[in-house]
Parts: structure tokens; C-alpha cells; sequence
DNA sequence: GCGCCGAGTTGATCCAAATCAAGTGATGTT
DNA sequence: AACATCACTTGATTTGGATCAACTCGGCGC
């Protein structure tokens, strides 16, 4: 049962027994979802934060003038908008919406405050998973802040981006996860930016074919990129 | 006492009885800070969070250029830092510095641990701090990629200079809270860009004397940054 | 095979903010 | 009173990224 192998997964649930997960598994909701489809606006009531079985979803905000800023893309085994269920206000402050085919777990609130009553465990996961949200907001702050487009757009491909391979000599090969346009709009940059920055990258050994992202030398890149090497994952 | 009274009125601890805070009102610290001196620096095992006292205190990430980016100012009653005190890795992310003396007061971990596991309201507080704080960096997020400078800078005036005075017919007078410098690197413009962006505000009602502005017609400076005039504290 | 559409790229131009430099005025020290 | 320092402002110039336009290429439908 996929739904039981992604909670047990998930650091929402770490170190709660077998019997319990099963118990959650009983009260928690599949939710499929289109490519483009919303699941929630913002200024909705916020009643259920969700764990994401396959697909990405975006997070944004859309502007008066209806430019849109991704704050944020989860995928497989993520889960998102706890903070805003949990908030005083308790409503989304932002707009999800599935990239592509998704389909997410839904975890309402009140069951969730059961839980947390029953065993302040779930409380400190809790605390965990949002911790780690809003660290990676500062990172994107410090990035829009004070990085440049191929900064960016380098610290991008050797953080978020899923290896294909990797060789003895470090040359690695990424995949890009969804279309460019949502890549350089997560990046607050314009897709005619995101091409142009990507080729700024070839001295730094980073070559494209379509998806498939070549990193001849990593270390020079997360160099140029102000990135820490020891942050990578699986680096 | 100083310390029961913040302690009182701060979120994290509504709802909870007399006789607990003056229990956490023991088990607590103060610490007096001067102008400039650092609390914690990134990397250090997060072992407090905080509730300010009196003063200003900056969070900040800093670069490998020397570069500031300041993430948050946190003010008098208001909490920080309880997102890494609760993050799986247990580090501060940022810098904490005060911008002029200040005194704080020093919340431990464990202690509050302790106090999750008695009551399950303590986490459900912690959450609703650590959410508006995520709040305010999507905020941040949307500003910086979306919004100019000056509306930047009329935005920050709504929503975060105290009112000194406001008459009938809506003009205002606000405070900015410290330095131009602080206050420029807190919306990631430069110090001379802050001094222009705030001249052209003029045709919204917006004049400077020294640390006093006055906003003529602040619906119509609300409008000119996108700021919902609902959001306005005391408006 | 052809036409259309979407994703992405490239070229030319513009502009908001940064950078660099110099100046002003208030405050603090001697 | 004189001088130094700090906070801030103003002027001139540069620049990275946006904007606008046009193009290329691959996928899809007929």
C-alpha cells in the first residue's frame, strides 16, 4: 500500500510505531490531481496539509499585475502547508497548484491535533518539517538577494536536482525535474535569463541536452555558485 | 516584573495560567546585549530562543564577499530563533545581532520540551509563532522578486513604523524604527537607492524629517505598493 | 507530409538599481 | 570653537536582467 510506504517514509512520522502509521494511514485522504489543477487558493481555510505521493506541486504568490512568484516546488515525499494549518489565521497565505499529474495525502488538522495530544512527538516532527521550510526560505532570500542569475541557476542544478549518474572522476549528469519555465520562475529570473545564464555556466564545465544537465567539475561550480560542497546531497 | 509582563502578553504563551508563567518566568534568562554585540552566529547548536525585552535584533546571513542579507529585525515582545532551536539539525542558520542595547530573554530547549510534554497547547503556540515568522519570509520573498524599490520602501512604512500620530482626515506620522542603513539592507536596496526610492514617494503624501515621515494619504501609498490597507496594523 | 503549437533560444534595446565619488549636515570629542 | 566622524544625500556612470521581437526545433493532430 503506497500510501503506508510514503508515510513510513516521511520525517513527519519519524519514529512512530507500525500500528500508529497504520492508524493514520486509515484517517488520511488520496487526493489526485490534474496537470494545472489547484488545490488550494490563497486565502482559503487552511484544514489539511498535505505529503505528496507522486508529482510536484508549486506554492505561489500572484501579484496585483498577475506576475507570479513561486515561492517553493515539493515533490515525491514532501509535505507542505503545515504552517498554515497550524497558523493563528489558519488560511493558505499562498496558491498550490500540481505541475504535472500529482496525487498528494491530505492530513486534516484535527486529526493531527489528536495526535499531537496523545503524544508530543508528533509536535516536535511537526516542528522539524516547518524548521526546515523556513530554512530553505532564507536560502531563497539570500539567493534573490545577493546571487547572480548563473549563481542561481548553478546552485539550483547541484542542489535540486536529481543525479542520473556520477563517475569516479565527479563528472555528474542531472536530470531537470519539470519545464525550464518553472525552474527559472522558482529561480526569480525569466526563461530568456535562465537560457542565457545556463550557458554562462560552460566554463564551470555545465552542458545541456534538453533535461540532462552535465557537470564536469562540481566543485568548481558550487565554488563559483557560493555554495557549500558539503551540502549537496549525496556529494 | 519586567520579565512576568512580556512573558504575559507574548503569543507563545496565551491561554497558558498565572502559575505556569511564573514558572517559565524562573526557569528563564536575561541578557543584555550591547549596540553591534552578537548573540548567536550561524552554525552554533541552537540551544535557547528568544523573547526581546527592550532594543532591536538582527538576523542575518553574510556571504562569502562580505555581503549582508538581513532575513528578519525582531523587536520588543516579539520570539526568534524557535525554528532552529526545533530543527532536526539543532544549528542556528543566521547571525543575531543587536542593533543598539538591548535585552533579551533565553528560552531552553529542554526546557521547553518539558513543558510540550506536560501540555500540548506549548506546541501548538510554538507552531502558530514559527508559522508567522514563515509568513513574513514569503512576504519577503514576494517583495524582493516582484516590487521596486520605492514600493518596497512605502510597504515597509505601512507595516512596520509605529504610528506617532494619525488625525481625522488619515494623514500619519510614523517613526522609522533605526538607521536608514538597517532599514535599506532589510529590503536587500542600497542605503543611496533607499534615499531616492523615498523621494519618489513624494507624490504619495510621503515627506521625511529626519526619522519622522508623514503620509498624507496612506490608501493611496497602500494601493501604489500592493499592499492590502487591511493588513495596515491599526488601520 | 504539412501545419500548428509549445518550449526554449537568440538578438536588440531599455532601465532600475548598483557602483563609485563627492558633498551636506548633525553629532561627538577635544 | 574647531575638528573629526557618522549618517545620509546627490550626481554621474555602469550593468545585470527585463522587455520585446523573432526565430528554431520537436511533438502532435489531421
Amino acid at each position: 500500500m503506497e500510501l503506508l510506504q510514503t508515510i513510513k517514509k516521511s520525517p513527519l512520522f519519524l519514529t512512530i510505531n507500525e500500528e500508529t502509521l497504520k492508524d493514520i494511514a486509515k484517517h488520511c485522504r488520496k487526493k489526485k490531481l490534474y496537470k494545472g489543477q489547484e488545490l488550494f487558493a490563497a486565502g482559503n481555510n487552511a484544514e489539511n496539509f498535505y505529503i505528496i505521493l507522486s508529482g510536484w506541486i508549486k506554492l505561489s504568490r500572484i501579484s496585483r499585475e498577475g506576475e507570479e512568484v513561486i515561492i517553493h516546488v515539493f515533490g515525491h515525499g514532501e509535505s507542505f502547508a503545515e504552517a498554515a494549518v497550524f497558523s493563528d489565521k489558519k488560511k493558505y497565505p499562498v496558491y498550490a497548484q500540481s505541475i504535472e499529474d500529482a496525487e498528494v495525502i491530505e492530513i486534516p488538522r484535527s486529526f493531527f491535533i489528536k495526535k499531537i495530544e496523545e503524544d508530543s512527538r508528533f509536535a516536535l516532527r511537526l516542528l522539524g518539517s516547518i524548521s526546515a521550510h523556513q530554512h530553505y526560505l532564507v536560502q531563497q532570500l539570500e539567493q534573490v538577494t545577493s546571487r547572480t542569475a548563473p549563481q542561481r541557476v548553478g546552485a539550483f542544478l547541484l542542489r535540486f536536482c536529481k543525479k542520473q549518474t556520477e563517475s569516479p572522476d565527479g563528472v555528474m549528469v542531472v536530470d531537470l525535474p519539470y519545464d525550464k519555465a518553472i525552474i527559472s520562475t522558482r529561480l526569480s529570473i525569466k526563461p530568456e535569463t535562465f537560457s542565457r545564464a545556463l550557458a554562462k555556466l560552460e566554463p564551470y564545465g555545465v552542458t545541456a541536452d534538453k533535461r540532462a544537465i552535465t557537470i564536469k567539475s562540481p566543485e568548481a561550480l558550487a565554488d563559483f555558485c557560493d555554495v557549500d560542497y558539503d551540502e549537496i546531497p549525496c556529494s
